[in-house]
RNA sequence: GGAGGGAUGGGUGAGUGGUUGAAACCGGCGGUCUUGAAAACCGUUAGCCUCGAAAGGGGCUCGGGGGUUCGAAUCCCUCUCCCUCCGCCA
């Protein structure tokens, strides 16, 4: 959420940035809401000053037995009147609210300027993507074939876009979670949180996925519960409603979790294998920052995420996204796209945002530099760091073999036993 | 699921309709004293909204929401959360 009076001063700027995403109109008529508000909140105010003075009066009066009748009966009349100026004052105060609730962030100034994923820019490369000798398979031929991935039984038990893992191929899932997890605590300095997978609707509100994005999510009937759709969401309300000490920050924490999206409106969209599925495994990372320091955090935020893709050899690059591109907390992310041979580009694996104090300010999540200083709001940033299961089908289609064999890529070792091979079944 | 008890400022905790935005204590900060520190003593120590160029006003907030009243931390309704006991249970 922007600030109130931001928006009111810099009124012409909000609408450019508005623009630049794509989206129009969203302000309404801000302007008169905002001046009608303040308006009657002002006419109640000086009828509520009066009245407590009058009150203290009465107060006064009662205490020397004396009469107060007449004051009574006239802050009778002022107790209705400001009754119905607060009335007034509420529903322009909602109406404003709304407003503000369904606003994105503004752009950071670096990003490019463009209004779809054609105009994002690429940041560098990583890697060589791979020459094939031979025409390498999809991970959904590759996956069932070595007997680790079943969606048949899947779809049995649950429905569409699930997949059941088997045997080594749910171990590999389990390494990897357990690879980034160690990476990140070990070497990167972040702090393992493991949250609740379900989270209210306060929380969700919190990192805005409410109230304007619920057909994306699960929810469970009859409560306010609702299925995290990424740790993003409870780790980053972690400490909504409190005071950080500016001497902590910045605070990482890393955390894996399930992950659940309802993929509404994403119906013949990847619908093979398990690139889009509704239930996914994911390790997050997530900081929380000093303002000056938050686009420095970004940068190192995203090199941590760069570094698991390092570290198994498998090829990237990174693409800053443009305005159209953005999502609606992220003031600038980076994406981090694995090369995938079935699809011969690159693709999506980690998004890494600065929400500066846009998700702060929903959540309240403020911190004070020094003991007398004024509580401000932190910057929060989050990143894949990475999707696990984008992880797992990248490194079956980038390590296949002509015999369908996939060789796991030595950082992995440690956390499978020792195999280092994954061989199809007779 | 059943029964009962709670929720007050950074913390502990008083307060049951009228200078209580809130005692006291602890903690924090500043100061006096001291070579320095401790102790002692003195002072200070919430947030949000709003008017104003500023100085400085005003309003709201005692878990959330609603109600009664001229006036609510205090009375009523409701929701949430926490604690204790019983039941169930990985």
């Amino acid at each position: 959420m922007l600030d109130l009076g931001f928006v009111r001063d810099n009124l012409e700027l909000v609408k450019r940035k508005m623009e630049q995403r794509g989206v129009s109109d969203l302000l309404g008529n801000f302007e008169a809401l905002d001046r009608e508000r303040r308006k009657f909140l002002l006419e109640a105010e000086t009828r509520k000053a009066r009245r407590n003075k009058v009150s203290e009066e009465i107060a006064a009066l009662k205490k020397q037995k004396q009469d107060a009748s007449a004051l009574i009966a006239e802050m009778k009349n002022v107790g209705a009147e400001i009754a119905g100026l607060d009335e007034k004052a509420k529903s322009y105060d909602e109406q404003l609210r709304e407003i503000l609730r369904n606003i994105p962030n503004l752009p950071h100034e670096s990003v490019p300027v463009g209004r779809t994923a054609a105009d994002n820019r690429e940041v560098r490369r990583w890697g060589e993507p791979r020459k094939f000798e031979f025409e390498p398979k999809a991970h959904w031929d590759l996956g069932p074939a070595l007997g680790i991935l079943d969606f048949e039984r899947a779809t049995k038990i649950s429905g569409a876009r699930f997949a059941v893992y088997r045997g080594l191929g749910a171990k590999l899932e389990r390494a990897l979670a357990n690879f980034m997890l160690d990476l990140h605590t070990r070497e990167h300095g972040y702090t393992e949180i493991l949250p609740p997978f379900i989270v209210n609707s306060a929380t969700l509100y919190g990192t805005g996925q409410l109230p304007k994005f619920k057909e994306d999510l699960f929810k469970l009937e009859g409560t306010d519960y609702w299925l995290i759709p990424t740790a993003e969401v409870p780790v980053t309300n972690l400490y909504r409603d409190e005071v950080l000490d500016a001497s902590k920050l910045p605070l990482k924490h890393c955390a894996w979790t399930a992950c659940f999206r309802s993929e509404a409106g994403s119906y013949g969209k990847e619908t093979r294998g398990i690139i889009r599925q509704h239930q996914f495994q994911k390790v997050e990372l997530v900081k929380f920052a000093l303002p000056e320091q938050s686009y420095d955090e970004l940068e190192s935020l995203t090199r941590d995420a760069e570094a698991v893709l390092q570290r198994l050899g498998l090829p990237y690059r990174v693409v800053a996204l443009s305005t159209g591109d953005l999502g609606f907390s992220s003031a600038k992310t980076y994406d981090l796209e694995v090369w995938l041979p079935s699809a011969g580009e690159y693709k999506e694996i980690s998004s890494c945002s600065n929400c500066e104090a846009f998700q702060a300010r929903r959540a309240n999540l403020r911190f004070r530099r020094g003991k007398a200083g004024k509580t401000e709001f932190v910057h929060t940033l989050n990143g894949s760091g990475l999707a696990v299961g984008r992880t797992w089908l990248a490194l079956l289609e980038n390590y296949q073999q002509a015999d369908g064999s996939v060789i796991l890529p030595e950082a992995l070792h440690p956390y499978l036993d020792g195999v280092q091979l994954l061989t199809p079944q007779k």
